[in-house]
DNA sequence: CTGCATGGTATCGAATCGAAACTATATTTT
DNA sequence: AAAATATAGTTTCGATTCGATACCATGCAG
C-alpha cells in the first residue's frame, strides 16, 4: 500500500477532475458551466460571512471580475438573489433563490459522490478527512490566503450553552446549523496534537 | 471529528481548486494555462499505454478537440514531442521533451503540496489514500469511464520474477519503474476486503 | 474635507471549450 | 477483396470563460 504524498495528490486531483466533469454534466441541461454549478453549491453551504462575491472568488480561485460576470448570469436566470448589505453598502450579499434551491435538489451534483463513498466505513472517512484537513490548513497558510472552514476547530467559536453558539470575532450569535456552514473568518485553533489516528 | 462523506468531498474539491490555482501560478510565467501544466504533469507520469491524446483527454475531462489544441501549443513551445505509433499509425504518442522535463523540474508544481503534507504521518497518508482510492474506483465504475490506475491492484499485472514484471493484457514486459506509472488499461483486481485500516 | 483603501462592476482581448465536420488508418462484414 | 464501419486525431466555428485594467461607489483615517 502506498504512502507517498504524491499519490495522495494524484487522487485528489483525479477526483476533483471527475467531480468537475460531473458539474459539467449536471449543468449542461440548463446551459450552465461547471463554475456556475460550483457557485450554486458554494452558496448552498455559505454562511453570513461568506455569501459575497469576493469570498466566492477566493473560494473557486478566479478573479472577482469573472465572478461578477457569472453572478450576473445566475441572477438573470433567477437562480440566485443579490441584495445590499445594510451596514456596508459596498458589499453585495448572495443567496440561492427558490429556483436555485430547486435546481440543486433536482440535480444533486453530489449524488455520484455519495454513491461512490457509500461503502467506505465512517472510520476511514474520518481519518481521510483529518489528513486532508491538515493538508488544507497548511496549504492555506503557505499561500496566506482565504482561510475557509467551519466553526468546529475555529478559534473564535464559543459555545454559550447546550444549543447556543457565538462567533467571538464578530460577536454574532449563531444557530446550530449555521455553525456547520462554510465561513470566511475561520482561524485554526492552536493545533499541535493531531498526528494520531483516532478510533471509533 | 466529522465523518460525513460530503465533508470529504468539500475538502477534495477545495484542495483541487487550490492546486489548480497553483498550476495557474506556475504556468503564468511561461504563459501556460492550468490545463497545459496539468498535461505536462500527466505526461511525466504516463506509461506506454496512456501517453496518447485520447488518454489525456479522458484524464483531464475535456474533449479530444480541445486537447488537440493544447498539444499543438505545447509542441510549438517545444515542451513535448509527438511521434507516430509503429503498429497503429492513427495513434500519436506523446512524451515530454528535454525542455518540458526541465520546466517541471524548475517549477515543481507539486512543491507546495509536498510542503503542506510534510507533517502528516505516513500512516495517515496511507489511510487517506486507501479511502480515496476506493471512492475513485467506484466513481469510475459508475461513470463507466476511463479506468486509470497503476499496476498495483490491476488484475493484468504479473510478476515474472523478483524484478521482472509483465502486463498480462498486452503481453509486454515491464520495467520496475514503469509499473508505478499511470496506466489506461487498469482493471481492478477482484476486491472485497479493504474495509479495515492497516497499521504501520 | 481630502486622500486612500475596499467591494463590486464594466470592458476588452486572448484563450479554452464543446460540437461537428473532416482525414486517415484499422477492422469487420459481406 | 471490396465495402462498410469504427477509431485516433485534426480542424474549424461560435459561445463562453478568463485575467487585466479601468472605473464607480462607499467606507475610513488623518
Amino acid at each position: 500500500m502506498d504512502k507517498n504524498p504524491l499519490v495522495l495528490l494524484e487522487l485528489v486531483e483525479r477526483l476533483g477532475n471527475l467531480m468537475r466533469a460531473e458539474s459539467r454534466r449536471v449543468g449542461s441541461e440548463e446551459q450552465l458551466q461547471p463554475v456556475h454549478v460550483e457557485a450554486l453549491v458554494y452558496l448552498s453551504k455559505a454562511n453570513r460571512y461568506s455569501n459575497t462575491p469576493q469570498a466566492l472568488a477566493e473560494y473557486v480561485g478566479i478573479t472577482k471580475g469573472t465572478v461578477s460576470q457569472s453572478l450576473l448570469l445566475l441572477d438573470r436566470r433567477g437562480l440566485i438573489e443579490r441584495y445590499q448589505d445594510d451596514l456596508d453598502r459596498r458589499v453585495v450579499r448572495l443567496r440561492l433563490s427558490q429556483t436555485g434551491e430547486q435546481f440543486l435538489y433536482d440535480n444533486q451534483p453530489q449524488h455520484s459522490w455519495q454513491q461512490a463513498t457509500r461503502n467506505i466505513s465512517p472510520n476511514r472517512i474520518r481519518n481521510a478527512v483529518s489528513a486532508l484537513r491538515e493538508a488544507l490548513t497548511t496549504l492555506q497558510q503557505d499561500n496566506e490566503g482565504s482561510p475557509f472552514g467551519s466553526c468546529q476547530g475555529c478559534q473564535h467559536f464559543e459555545r454559550l450553552s447546550a444549543r447556543a453558539y457565538r462567533c467571538g470575532l464578530m460577536g454574532d450569535r449563531l444557530s446550530g446549523p449555521e455553525t456547520r456552514r462554510i465561513c470566511w473568518l475561520y482561524e485554526e485553533k492552536g493545533t499541535g496534537a493531531e498526528d494520531e489516528d483516532e478510533e471509533e
